[in-house]
Order: structure tokens, then sequence, then C-alpha cells
DNA sequence: CAATATATTTAGAATAATCTAAACGTTATA
DNA sequence: TATAACGTTTAGATTATTCTAAATATATTG
């Protein structure tokens, strides 16, 4: 192997990383790759750029950097005299880290108070029903609709706190006696 | 629709939630729904009950339901009399998002650090090579490389923070003025 | 040991996600 | 206003995932 093709290598196995990590998460590992490219560029590139080192399509990297975009792992920069889009990684993994956990589960509640919701209104009317069994069976469910209510408000909190966090472990130095290349990276 | 049918789909909103919000984590939805089955039981369900109550094969059950073991969502309990296998949930949202946190980022630091150290090893053999543009390249990247290395350990340690809070937080009660149904569920 | 009741694995069908190439739309500039 | 330089959307091919039904494996009971 040439030390050409070993700098290449380098490169490419953690990019390949970082398409198995997002992979982890759900998304295709092509998100990971541009993410790499991206982190590793010590300039803002364009989207031909990414797809030209990427071996793919235009296509695939317009709609997965903006899915980059949306997960706050890039940034777009505008650069003068040019009317490319040109795009920045963010290289604050914590950052991402408390974005992403912060957003889905915005999301979560957001699905489940309108189910828990309709769960509550439908139950209301069954409430009312001429059959015992049902109005027992509808008070029952009830209680767990109401008992699964407050788990996610509990759990909205917590992930509040893990979000308030943040600015916390960006006042934090970690001590390590096994390792003098130990300092604050996470700063933003 | 009559009462029973409310009945029926108070209960499948929720489930279809649930498997709505498994998705947003790159599940596949039926996960979801076994995982809402099991939180509505009053009593630990075997596998064919689950296929029955959701319409899906036992085969579906068997693979997913050991997809939601591994994830700490439910638990395989034993019941005295039976060769069945049954599973009830886990109910504290909290402890299942710390734990797929933790078991995420814990895979995700397997894969880089492989990467990184495989990366290490290649630059240090171009840092011998004769052409100095290769060399001087090797460093750059190399230096890139220990960055990336240095904020791995930093996002490891705040996760075991976000970890290590899930002890914290089972002590601590929320208070909101406008709700007066406040109280702590997140406790196990 | 045979019969039964279970879970798991496998092969293949159905479905869904992803990618590409080409068409399209938009904006800037000559 | 025409052209060039982009990013985005679309249609369809490719690939991967997910599901089922049947076969298999495993353990329990009579």
């Amino acid at each position: 192997m040439s030390d050409q093709d070993k700098l290449t290598e380098a490169r490419n196995s953690v990019i390949d990383a970082f398409g198995r990590s997002f992979a982890l998460y759900g998304w295709p590992e092509v998100i990971g790759h541009i993410y790499g490219v991206l982190y590793f560029a010590e300039q803002p590139v364009g989207l031909e750029e990414i797809a030209g080192e990427l071996g793919v399509s235009k296509a695939t990297v317009s709609i997965n950097v903006r899915v980059l975009e949306g997960l706050k792992c890039v940034r777009k920069v505008w650069q003068k005299g040019s009317r490319r889009d040109y795009y920045e990684a963010e290289r604050n993994f914590t950052k991402i880290l408390v974005k992403i956990v912060k957003n889905n589960i915005a999301k979560e509640l957001e699905i489940t108070n309108a189910a828990i919701n309709k769960s509550k209104e439908l139950l209301t009317q069954v409430g009312n029903s001429p059959d015992e069994d049902l109005r027992n069976n509808a008070k029952a469910h009830n209680r767990l609709i109401i008992k699964l209510e407050k788990e996610y408000k509990w759990y909205g909190r917590v992930v509040e706190m893990f979000g308030a966090g943040e600015k916390l472990w960006n006042t934090v130095t970690f001590k390590d006696k096994n390792n003098k290349d130990d300092e604050q990276v996470g700063l933003t």
C-alpha cells in the first residue's frame, strides 16, 4: 500500500466510522459520510465537491446535507462572490447530542400527547356507557393513560435538565490522572 | 362508533403513538406496538397473545421482543407452571432513555475508537514517507484525529454524567404551580 | 421415549428506503 | 433577455428491510 493510499485510508476509515455511527440512530450511512467529509475539511465545502469526494450523486448530497442541517450537525455558510452553498461541520458532539435528544423527545411528546388526549376524550365518552363492564374497562384504562401522561411529563423535564446541563458542562474540566492530554475540548 | 370501538380506539391510538415514537429512533413501528401491548397489560403477556393482539406473526414478535429486551424496554418474566415466555414493560421512560443513550454512545465510541487507532497507525507510517507533501498532509490529518479523539473522550464523559444523573433524578420532585397532579413518577 | 408445547431460524415474498440521472426551477450576470 | 451556474424535485431502478409461513430446534410432560 502506497503512502498516498495510507493517507486516504486513514481518512476513509474515520469517515466510514461516522457512517456507522449515524446508522446506529437509524440514518443512512451516507449522512455520516457527508458529515465526515465536512468534519475533516479545513474550509467550508460545496455540494458538488462533497459528491465528488464520496462518489455519490449531487441529489443525495443535497437531500442529506439538509437533514444534517436540521440535526444541527452542519451549518450552511455564505461565501462572498460565490453562488454555491457551502457547509461546515459542527464539531462539538455534546452540543449535537443534546440537540438531537431534545428534538427527538419533543417530537415524541407531541406524538404521544396527541394520542393521550384523544384517548382521554374517548374514554370519557365510554364512561357514560350503559354497559357496566365497558365503564369499568374505560376506568381502568383511564388510570393507565393518566399514569402515562405523568410519566411523559417527568420524562420531558429530565430531558430539559439534560439540555440545561449543556451550559454547565461547558464550564467543567475533567481530571484524569492516566492521561496528561486531558483538557476541555467541549467548549464551543 | 360503538362504546366498545371507542375503548379499542383509545387503546390503539396510544399503541400507534408508541410505534411512531420508536420509528423516530429508526426502529420498525411494530416494536413500538409490541411495547404498547405490554405497557397496557396488567399481567405479563406471552408471545402468542401479543401476536394475536397485533395481528402479526409470532416470528415477528419473537425477534422484536428480544430487541426490546436488549433496549431494556421489556423484561422476560417467569411464570410458575407455564413453559411460555412472558414479558412485561419497563414503564420508566427516563430509565429507558438513559440506557439507550449510554448504550448507543458506547457503540459509537467503540466504532470510532477503532477507526481512530487505525488512522493513527497509518499516519505514523506516512510520517516516514520520503515525500514531504505527504508527510505534511499526514501531520495535518493527525492533528484532526487527535482533536477528534479528545472530543470523543469528553463526549463519553458527558454521557457518563447523564447516566449518573439518573440516580439524582429519582430523588427529585418537580414543582409546577399550574398542575396539582404533579408528583414523582420517575421512581422505580 | 414419544408426544406436545413452545421459541427460533430460514427462505422467500412484500414492502419500503435509497440512490441516480434527468428534468426542472431559480437566481445572477453578461 | 438569454445564458450559465447552481440547487431541488421527480421517476424509476436498485437495494435493503421487514414480514410471514413453514421447517427446525428445544425443552417438558406423560
